[in-house]
DNA sequence: AGTTTTAGCTTTGTATTTCAAAGTATAGGT
DNA sequence: ACCTATACTTTGAAATACAAAGCTAAAACT
């Protein structure tokens, strides 16, 4: 089986990596920590959150921390499986260097 | 500095990276075997060498095997330096799983 | 009370990217 | 003369990405 198949296709984007990456690290992870460390506008986190969850790769969570509405994103079991998988194809796609 | 600045936008599809670690692993890649490794269309094929041939990641040589014509890719230092950034960095962002 | 700010989106419109399919050029075989 | 193979290029459509603007709701300041 061609080895590039196992590649997801919604990892391949650098902002999309940098979302599940951050959500792999961390418990919870919330909009504008996120929006910060990519470095992206509003807008553009959302769209890309949206395939995400569509996936059910993160969940969202809205609360409050003191009177401030929160949103935070946290990696679902489906999400650390796929990511993993997908690290796992890279791996072995470059196994050999 | 942001971990995904580093991520190289030429190899964040998933095609891309295909080409680039088969040339890092095989010294000489040619066309129509990229293309059944791959599973693309000759015309998809060519589009995505364009920007690695543009950037000098990647060197053309054309040359006969018996009388065909037979184009061969290989990567070259640059493509290498470029493709092992892109790898650390990866591995970086996701240092910590 | 009224204005401003913050958070988190959604909408809009444009630009860029991706892709398959068709077309092209060159050479070889029959 | 015709058909095949290799390696592209062109075309056109669909999908994706992006910034900027708009929007909603609640908070905070004045």
């Amino acid at each position: 089986m061609n080895p590039i198949e196992k590649l997801n296709k919604i990892f391949d984007h650098r902002i999309r990596l940098g979302i599940m990456s951050a959500l792999m690290v961390n418990e919870d992870v919330n909009f504008n920590f996120l929006k910060q460390l990519l470095d992206v506008t509003d807008g553009n986190l959302a769209s890309h959150m949206k395939p995400l969850e569509e996936n059910k790769y993160v969940k969202v969570s809205k609360s409050f921390i003191g009177k401030k509405t929160n949103t935070t994103y946290a990696i679902t079991k489906l999400g650390e499986k796929a990511f993993r998988e997908h690290l796992t194809a890279l791996e072995e796609m470059i196994k050999g260097l």
